[in-house]
Order: C-alpha cells, then sequence, then structure tokens
DNA sequence: AAGATGAACAACCGCTCCCGT
DNA sequence: TACGGGAGCGGTTGTTCATCT
C-alpha cells in the first residue's frame, strides 16, 4: 500500500500490540511522563507511530481506565449528552470517568444504533429519539432504583426533577395515582398496561453533581438544567397528552418496541 | 463438531485545529 | 502571516469471541 510505504520503510509495527509493547510503554511513561508522542515511540524502543502510542496509551494502558461492562448509570448519562452534544464523544467521555471517547463511541454503534436498526428508524430521528426519551431512559433509570437506590450520577441526570413526583396513569379507564408509566394505549382502547416504573419519590438531588456538565448548552432529553426535564409533572402531562392522542410512538415502531426487550 | 453469523472491541485513517517558528 | 509538525477527534475497518444453525 503506498500510505504504509513510509511506515514500512521505517519498519514501524501496526496491528494489536503485542504484551511486551506495551511494557515498554508503560514502563516508559511511569518514567518520563507523557511527552510528545513521535519522539516518545522512538525513544521508548517501538516501533510504532507515535499517534499508535497515545492511542494505545489512552484507551488501553492508562491506569485510571475503567473496563468493563457501560453500567446503566453511564448508559443514561450517555444518551443524555449524545442527545446533547451529538457525536461530540470526546466531550462525552470527559463526563464519564474512566471511560474513553473510543468505548463510547464503540458503545454507541453497536448498542444504540443496533436498537434503531431494530426498531426500523433511524438513531437520529425524533421517533427513535422519543423511544430514548419515554421508553429506554425510564426504564434504564427503573434498574438503577432497583440496583442501588439514586446513584450519584443519576441524580445529576434528575437536577431538575421534583422531589416527590407521582404520574397519573389511566388503567382500564380509570385514572389513578401511582409511579408507573411508560407504556401503550391499545388500539382497541384507551387504557394504559402497565410497564415500568419510576419517577416516584428521587431524592432531592445535590446543587452540583460530578461528572455532569456545568454549563448545558442546548438541552438533551432530560434537558437539565434549562429544558423541561423529562421527570418533570409538565413533561409527563406533554408526553401523556400526546401519547393519548396516538401520535407519539406510531404503531409500526411499537409493534417493534413491544416485541423486544432491548432496553433492558 | 464445525462453519456461519453477528456483537463487541481494538486499532487505524484522514481530517482539523493549535501552536511554535 | 504562512507554514509545518504534533495532537486530538470522529469515522471506519479489522479482529476476536460468542452464539447459532
Amino acid at each position: 500500500m503506498e500510505v504504509h510505504a513510509d511506515e514500512e520503510m521505517m519498519d514501524l509495527r501496526r496491528g494489536p500490540w503485542t504484551v511486551e509493547e506495551d511494557l515498554l510503554l508503560v514502563n516508559y511513561i511511569a518514567n518520563h511522563g507523557e511527552g510528545r508522542w513521535n519522539s516518545l515511540a522512538r525513544h521508548a524502543g517501538l516501533k510504532r507511530t507515535g499517534k499508535s502510542c497515545r492511542l494505545r496509551w489512552l484507551n488501553y494502558l492508562r491506569p485510571d481506565v475503567r473496563r468493563g461492562n457501560i453500567t446503566p448509570e453511564e448508559q443514561l448519562l450517555i444518551l443524555e449528552l449524545h442527545s446533547r452534544w451529538g457525536n461530540r464523544w470526546s466531550k462525552i467521555a470527559q463526563h464519564l470517568p474512566g471511560r474513553t471517547d473510543n468505548e463510547i463511541k464503540n458503545y454507541w454503534r453497536t448498542r444504540v444504533q443496533k436498537h434503531a436498526k431494530q426498531l426500523k428508524c433511524d438513531v437520529n430521528s425524533k421517533q427513535f429519539k422519543d423511544v430514548m426519551k419515554y421508553l429506554w431512559m425510564p426504564r434504564l433509570i427503573e434498574r438503577i432504583k432497583a440496583a442501588s437506590g439514586v446513584s450519584p450520577a443519576i441524580t445529576g441526570v434528575l437536577q431538575n426533577s421534583p422531589s416527590s413526583h407521582h404520574h397519573l396513569i389511566v388503567n382500564d379507564g380509570l385514572l389513578e395515582s401511582s409511579s408507573t408509566v411508560v407504556s401503550r394505549p391499545s388500539s382497541e382502547s384507551s387504557s394504559f398496561g402497565a410497564v415500568s416504573s419510576f419517577s416516584e419519590s428521587f431524592e432531592a438531588p445535590p446543587a452540583t453533581v460530578s461528572g455532569l456538565p456545568e454549563s448545558a448548552d442546548s438541552g438533551g432529553l432530560c434537558g437539565w438544567p434549562e429544558e423541561q426535564s423529562l421527570m418533570s409533572p409538565a413533561g409527563f402531562m406533554e408526553f401523556d397528552q400526546a401519547w393519548w392522542n396516538g401520535d407519539m410512538i406510531s404503531d409500526g415502531l411499537w409493534n417493534n418496541v413491544e416485541d423486544s426487550s432491548w432496553f433492558l
């Protein structure tokens, strides 16, 4: 390949890193710190480009890199921050300590885009954003609550949420106050079947939360702080009305949602 | 048991921006 | 001010591993 002629001339390695290469890089940085990556690569005795060394260090070898599954809290943050900033992976990663932009990008592509594909809609479409906002994120919140109560990350998302909020649902034609929300009116009747429960009584959030933007620019799905929160009563009522009218999510889309448990 | 398929993740590529000269 | 090198970012590709048939 023409493109790699220079690298081949300089006998530069490509592809997966070996244990020996990792050790060389880690030891060099431990002794000399990070520096100019090209010269670092040379001085460390690595036959790699500076770029490759930087990527390996930042995404894999750095001691504070978190490994393992993306937690529901992190998923929720990613959904929210992506809705706010789009594909600004590094910016999003800044708010998920220990996670790299690459990891978040991969998560988005493999999980989120897959779900959009399953639902047969574009990941950037209003439809899919509604599914995220009204189905996926509530489910995540429910899971987080069930697992361990309200986490610091989640309280940040819920910064604008009321400390206690009951949601009106319709079940078999009866209005009742409940924490159960998000289900679909059946095609034959206007009743909600209970699907998920959340938002019942989140603790009052702290004034500031680490790991969250100090100044939000455009408002995301939850839209803190300046946009109306999903968790706010007004947000629910707006959603309810649209849902009741049947124009929130199309039947076809709903069938796809119903058929899958992907948002868990 | 073996091949096919898909998901998850690691790594690379090209572009842009920034900064020093 | 223009230019060149380094660094960072987002998109894309390649590889590995697990699951399915």
